[in-house]
RNA sequence: GCCGCCGUAGCUCAGCUAGGUAGAGCGGCUGGCUGUUAACCAGUCGGUCAAAGGUUCAAGUCCUUUCGGCGGCGCCA
């Protein structure tokens, strides 16, 4: 029995037994208001002083907020009751009355506090109804490169040096010697896609940059698929198929969550493929003709990827970047080799990169060549170099992060609130 | 790392411009109310004004330093 079943009707005038958590209670007297949380919804519940043992009615107007228990009662149909059923409670029982001062009141506090008691906050329906939502955008990502026929090849998260030789990583001892905490899978999931075909990897990431900025994080989730012999072009129709798959299934799943969050779905129904494109040198006139002072060669800071993402209605890629700038795996265009052939997606409604992805160099000279240019360490790279030897072939792949997914998908500010417990430069607790 | 803003009751904040008895709302507690919706009404408890130093007869208020946070930028798929 759950409180779901009663909101959707199914269980209208029968008894029914409940297990919670004591949201906020009401009361006028000879009638106490209890709304209760079971994980599966809220439903407000009523005790009346006639009507249950004078015990009963004693103890529940002692109980404070987020308390847990059972009660048992008749559902009942009632438009004066949030959700419109509520349960008229015949018997109650404390499993664990709270001690007297919860720290989250139902008035506002500010976010430093709120992150202080993340392991409370989590249980507010603006946090709930987030975090819901981030656990359909997670199942979309697996169901649909499941149903594509991709394996599911997890890559390590102690590694024995930079995946891209550039990225500040977290370093941690390792039986006396140093291991690095991952940055990207990617280079691991090369290897498995030989052994299956098409294969993603699916978990935490570590950054050590000293970003102060409301889109990252220290430590947060990517899905990494990487397909043999996809093109470019493949490689941006599989992301423009799985984007669209992951909001329709959130859009279709999770309709009351938005609801919570006051969220406008209306731009996210028009996600749907083809998204649009547009070079990085067209970016970059783009951005010229509107005042920027950006030449090119140079990246795109967060204010460009805002302006470039605000005139298209759905998700942009902007595609062929300088190779320079760019990882040192990334394929050079074979009609422009001063570009690489790699696109980031920009999601619309001002928010930047969601995903970056590119065709990966497969020929072992230029590979070789290319980690000499970067001045990265040959010798780490030699498994990665020996996939070039045995087999290799055309690939593609690409890296989507979670929470800016989400983030943009439920319209936050802040990334802070897309992931249970974030991690930032200046939070670690709890 | 740089720039800006902030730090006062458990929480959210006012008080600072122009130095002169530490305030409000919410939460807690006590009581009232038989249909509440951030319930309401009455009463009550609650303070190292981030820390240290300085100016002054007098500092929450002015000055300096440190610490912590927030916002933006940078770094960064």
């Amino acid at each position: 029995m759950s409180v779901k079943d009663i909101l959707e009707g199914k269980l209208t005038g029968k008894e029914v037994e409940l297990k919670g958590w004591l949201v906020t209670k009401r009361s006028s007297g000879g009638v106490q208001f209890l709304m209760i949380r079971d994980g599966t919804g809220t439903i407000q519940s009523t005790i009346h002083k006639d009507e249950v043992n004078e015990k009963i009615f004693q103890e529940t107007d002692k109980l404070t907020q987020e308390s847990s228990l059972a009660l048992k009662g008749i559902v009942k149909v009632d438009k004066r009751a949030p959700g419109g059923y509520e349960i008229r409670v015949n018997d109650l029982q404390i499993v664990q009355l709270a001690v007297q001062d919860y720290p989250l009141s139902k008035k506002a506090h500010g976010i430093d506090f709120l992150m202080d008691w993340r392991h409370l906050w989590i249980r507010s329906p603006r946090q709930i109804a987030i975090l819901k939502i981030r656990a359909e955008v997670v199942k979309a990502c697996r169901d649909f490169l499941d149903e594509q026929g991709f394996t599911l090849t997890d890559s390590p998260i102690f590694t024995p040096s930079s995946v891209e030789g550039v990225a500040t990583l977290f370093e941690t001892p390792y039986f006396g010697d140093k291991a690095f905490l991952t940055q990207s899978g990617q280079l691991y999931v090369e290897a498995t896609m030989a052994a299956f075909g098409k294969v993603y990897c699916f978990g935490p990431t570590f950054r050590a940059e000293k970003s102060k900025t409301p889109r990252h994080l220290t430590e947060f989730w990517m899905v990494e698929p990487e397909m043999a012999f996809f093109t470019f072009e493949d490689n941006l129709r599989l992301q423009e198929e799985m984007l669209t798959y992951i909001v329709k299934k959130t859009l279709e799943k999770r309709s009351k969550e938005f609801e919570v969050l006051k969220r406008d779905t209306k731009p996210l129904k028009k996600v749907e493929p083809p998204f649009d494109r547009i070079s990085y040198t067209e970016a970059i006139g783009m951005l010229q003709k509107d005042g920027f002072s950006i030449e090119w060669g140079e990246d795109l800071g967060l204010p460009h990827e805002k302006a470039i993402s605000l005139k298209f209605e759905k998700p942009v890629f902007v595609h062929r970047y300088p190779a320079r700038t760019r990882a040192f795996y990334m394929q050079p265009d074979p009609e422009d080799p001063k570009v690489a052939l790699c696109a980031d997606l920009m999601a619309p409604e001002g928010y930047g990169e969601i995903i970056g992805g590119s065709e990966r160099i497969y020929d072992l000279k230029l590979l070789e060549q290319r980690i000499e240019e970067f001045g990265l360490p040959k010798k780490a790279y030699e498994w990665y170099l020996a996939l070039r030897k045995f087999g290799s072939v055309p690939h593609s792949g690409f890296g989507l992060g979670i929470e800016r997914t989400v983030t943009w998908i439920c319209k936050l500010k802040h990334i802070r609130e897309t992931i249970p417990f974030p991690r930032t430069t200046t939070r670690i607790y709890p």
